[in-house]
DNA sequence: TAGCTACGTGTATTCCG
DNA sequence: GGAATACACGTAG
């Protein structure tokens, strides 16, 4: 009797043997080896009962077989389920279908997932048959048609992962040297330098040729397995310039574990991600990495991740030109420098995605939504493998996604005008994860979304739903569950995996990409939000409060009060009054359990409510406040220039200050002069680079050329999307490329006075007049 | 190999008999 | 030459 094992799936896919799909599981198993499961799937998707003669007039010479089955579409016809022999089988059929007005159901889920959900199983599962020897495979063990099922107790996999670097010579091309870092599924740290060099380097292994070096590599590779590659735009630079090398030196990239070549996808697109595909291996790039885990950072270099998340720093700070002679210098003259800053290069890159949580965070969402580490953001892919399996359980099949005009635009969340002004003690109540609690509480589900029909659940958008439990709702309560089971323990990693996921079923609902897409469900959420957000900020001011301003989920409150410990007082007695009549209402006027749940969320001591520029009204989505962190006092920033990437580290600082000297009600004036003229004095002119980006290629901007764009067509090659550029007499200019004085006016007045007047505005003074000393004229009328 | 909408601000461009 | 409008970006939630 085989012993029962514990896997997680890496990568799920299929290869086709004598005309007979194989699913191929890629997996590390919990005893630490790795393994590929193979196992035998029929590809299928559904039709109406009703259309089958009608499609049988139409398969032409491929393979079908039609089995009746007890399930239905989602509008209540019978499917009969159309069974084929290889996946691109579908697609034909699809498209034969289609063509003849048959509607197909889920024909367009992926084989090897459509597989998994068949078999019940999610990233991690149970297996139980014989393996057998891995021959010409890099994994230990292959497992031909085991016994599938699912596990019930998730486990955390340990894996393996390689970050390697690269340096070349950027002119000529030519390979200087590889440095790789990693760590074993055990926890033990490897590494390994190649450098190209006719005499041995100490430490190094040296090869006299790029086609040796290149060889080693791969079998390297091979050799240290690694479940996961990485590097800093590992994809975009390294890997394709590897696999630029390895074609002209005519070396295979053979590091697939199936020993098939590498795979690039490489996007000029702004808006889209490159990949790479490594066959049983996932390429992870740690920028994309840190952004999808909604890491921020001012920008996403190396250097700056490292300050952040590393203990070391690069050993090469200069950029651009320099850093090219700098490392063809130490190529030439300093090689063991150069090894040095190439493996540094490589372990940072390794140290900032675990460091950051980038990656154990990955880990936990591919465990909680069943996907590849490579497809955790993948929302739509996300909820259909959630979704799919419980619809197929309540005996239903789904359409496939249908192609849509986005014209009419869906309704978001309520934001009110704000009342501007300075204030003493301001608390924000908010709902904890709001769209879910309304999705769970009114049963939004587009199983249970009707026309028509009698005790129904009515969305103030006129929306209607069936009160038996929705697959939605179900989630969301399995999700909530879990995430009280992770707060409990602790685990804020989990907690913030779930909030992420949980949060996003909204977004998927209302995208015209998802299959379920229908504008009145995902209005019916949002406008079940307006209501409930109005509905408490009025019932905030019966009981005696003003409400200063309230967005989405959230209400401003300004409590007039006396101390800090009074403000705790009423926002715990606000936050309790409203749960109670919140869970009454809901049940009076909807007959329904409420899972809303406002939580009071924190304190302003000092608080700023800004104007819109050169206005009376207030500015939404943007305030200030004097908070308590950890008994410390520290100043807040929602919206304003203190936290936007494209205003210069000058007008931060300054605002920062103001703001600090408004809140401690400390003199600005004084303060104001003295920036002021340091800023002439050329003191701080490193404060006063612009950074923006580029969203698309230069050429595309045909409308209008914006200063960050006239900054980048002043660059010899543009080498980052992020351009930095300080406003000259002679207009932008990129850092890269300075050759005019700095225009100091223009910094003056677009960086620093728009900053002060916002806020001495509430004092009835302004920029002008603080430095004048008195009303008359603007000093600086730009 | 596609989560969503709401919003403010600066600059460029167009309109204005 | 000033007002109105469009474009572009980054942000809140």
């Amino acid at each position: 009797m085989p012993a029962t094992l514990h896997a997680y799936v890496l990568e799920p896919t299929y290869r086709v043997e004598q005309d007979n799909a194989i699913v191929h599981l890629w997996c590390r198993l919990e005893d630490g080896r790795t393994a590929l499961v193979k196992k035998p799937f029929k590809p299928y998707f559904f039709i109406k009962a009703a259309d089958q003669k009608k499609a049988k007039r139409k398969t032409g010479a491929i393979p079908v077989e039609y089995e009746e089955v007890s399930l239905q579409s989602m509008q209540g016809e019978r499917a009969v389920k159309v069974i084929t022999t290889v996946p691109s089988n579908v697609n034909k059929l699809r498209e034969a279908f289609e063509d003849a007005d048959i509607a197909c159901y889920e024909a367009d889920v992926r084989f090897a997932y459509r597989a998994m959900m068949d078999w019940g199983v999610h990233s991690i599962f149970s297996l139980t048959g014989a393996a057998t020897p891995a021959d010409e495979l890099s994994v230990d063990v292959v497992f031909e048609h085991p016994d599938i099922s699912p596990v019930k107790d998730r486990y955390v996999p340990s894996l393996s992962v390689l970050s390697f670097d690269v340096e070349s010579d950027k002119e000529t091309e030519a390979l200087y040297c590889l440095s790789c870092y990693g760590e074993h599924a055990d926890g033990k740290v490897f590494r390994e330098k190649f450098i190209i060099n006719k005499e041995p380097v100490k430490g190094a292994r040296h090869f006299e040729d790029e086609a040796s070096l290149l060889r080693a590599f791969v079998d390297y590779v091979n050799e240290v397995d690694p479940d996961v590659i990485t590097g800093w735009n590992v994809i975009d630079f390294d890997l394709a310039y590897l696999q630029g090398r390895m074609k002209r030196a005519k070396v295979k990239c053979a590091i697939g574990r199936d020993g098939s070549d590498l795979k690039l996808r490489l996007q000029n697109n702004f808006f889209r991600d490159s990949d790479a595909d490594a066959r049983g291996r996932i390429i992870l790039d740690g920028i994309q990495l840190l952004r999808n885990s909604f890491v921020k950072l001012r920008d996403y270099k190396l250097d700056t991740a490292a300050k952040e998340f590393a203990k070391e720093e690069k050993l090469v700070q200069t950029t651009g030109h320099e850093k090219y002679l700098e490392i063809k210098r130490m190529y030439e003259e300093d090689q063991q420098r150069l090894l040095k800053y190439n493996l540094l290069d490589a372990k940072l890159a390794f140290e900032v995605i675990m460091n950051s949580g980038a990656f154990p965070l990955t880990i936990k969402r591919s465990l909680l939504v069943g996907m590849p580490l490579d497809r955790v953001n993948a929302s739509i892919a996300s909820l259909d493998s959630l979704y799919l399996r419980e619809l197929r359980k309540r005996g239903f099949v789904a359409p496939v996604v249908a192609h849509r005009s986005r014209d009419d635009e869906g309704v978001g969340g309520y934001v009110m005008d704000p009342k501007p002004g300075i204030y003493d003690y301001v608390i924000v109540c908010d709902f904890k994860s709001l769209y879910p609690s309304l999705m769970r509480t009114f049963n939004i589900d587009p199983l249970m979304y009707v026309e028509r029909g009698k005790h129904l659940i009515r969305a103030p958008n006129g929306a209607l739903f069936k009160r038996d439990l929705g697959i939605i709702p179900g989630l969301i309560q399995r999700f909530w569950e879990e995430r009280e089971k992770a707060r409990k323990q602790g685990d804020e990693l989990a907690r913030y995996a779930i909030k992420i996921h949980m949060n996003s079923i909204y977004g998927v609902m209302a995208s015209p990409n998802c299959r379920f897409f229908n504008r009145k469900i995902g209005n019916a959420i949002t406008s079940f939000a307006q209501h409930f957000i109005k509905l408490t900020a009025k019932q905030i001011e019966k009981l005696g409060f003003e409400v200063i301003y309230s967005d989405t989920d959230s209400c401003f409150i300004n409590l007039d009060c006396a101390s800090e410990k009074e403000a705790q007082q009423l926002g715990k007695k606000i936050e309790q009054e409203l749960n109670t009549y919140l869970k009454e209402y809901v049940k009076q006027e909807y007959d329904l359990e409420s899972f809303l749940e406002l939580e009071f969320e924190k304190t302003f001591i000092r608080f700023v409510m800004p104007r819109i520029r050169g206005t009376e009204k207030g500015a939404k989505k943007r305030y200030a406040g004097l908070v308590r962190k950890d008994g410390e006092e520290d100043i807040s920033f929602t919206g304003l220039e203190m936290v936007r990437r494209d205003w210069t580290d000058l007008a931060k600082e300054f605002q920062y200050e103001v703001y600090r000297r408004v809140f401690k009600r400390e003199e600005v004036a004084g303060y104001v002069r003295e920036v002021i003229e340091e800023l002439k004095a050329g003191k701080l002119d490193d404060k006063l680079v612009y950074r923006k980006a580029l969203r698309k290629d230069i050429e595309e901007y045909t409308k209008t050329t914006p200063p960050h764009v006239k900054a980048a067509m002043k660059l010899d090659a543009v080498e980052s999307d992020l351009i930095e550029y300080v406003i000259t007499v002679d207009g932008p200019e990129p850092v890269q490329k300075l050759e005019h004085d700095i225009d100091y006016g223009h910094y003056i007045g677009k960086q620093l006075k728009p900053i002060a007047d916002s806020i001495l505005g509430f004092y009835g003074t302004s920029f002008d007049e603080q430095l004048s000393g008195s009303s008359q004229a603007s000093l600086f009328d730009f």
